[in-house]
DNA sequence: TTGACATGCAAGTATGCGCTTGCATATAAA
DNA sequence: TTTATATGCAAGCGCATACTTGCATGTCAA
């Protein structure tokens, strides 16, 4: 829960996973470009790959190897912890 | 979107939520004690408090004075927009 | 093999942020 | 009023982290 909080927690990283939603399983070099293109991100290939580790690492990206590619996919599954573990209704305020 | 992510990346304000679902409308005071007791956080009433004022800001606590006290009640429907964002599903890999 | 391409690793920097400390403000009781 | 209670404000410290830079590793084609 932790590091699901803490991965989405930067706008970079939140990018990212709206690229992979609306493309699964692009490269490191795909998603670098799409950034910077849809997105109006300037980071270099490095500081994504990082923060691809951290998303990876909380379980928010998945990945395989294709030759010389690493592809990512999203999976959004454990985000739904989040609003599982605080319901949304708002109590009445006690008069 | 960016304000509720980074609140929730805390875990003294994710403890502050799950309290505040237990029992909506605490003080500040109660908060601490309750903090202290059940959650074995041992930040200062000030920490606490900058933590409250983090997550009013994001919209996820409204407050309300009461005499020399302020309450305080948690409102989840913001975090609704985490998921909507993200959906769940993962599409299978391509092969 | 050589060369080009895609990614991985590691160290250094700098900004952000959680926390503490100290004092100030406001409300209620004596 | 004086005193105690509950919160607010602001400066400073230290650590986490996002980012860059440089080099290394691994894969494919010629």
């Amino acid at each position: 829960m932790d590091d699901i909080c803490r991965a989405i927690a930067d706008p970079t990283r939140r990018a990212i996973l709206d690229e992979l939603v609306q493309r699964q399983g692009q490269s490191l070099f795909e998603l670098c470009s799409r950034l910077t293109m849809k997105h109006g991100i300037s980071s270099t290939r490095q500081a994504i790959s990082q923060h691809l580790d951290v998303l990876e690492a909380a379980g928010l990206v998945h990945t395989e190897r294709d030759g010389r590619s690493k592809l990512h996919w999203f999976d959004g599954r454990l985000l739904q912890a989040i609003t599982r573990r605080w319901p949304a209704a708002k109590k009445g305020k006690r008069r």
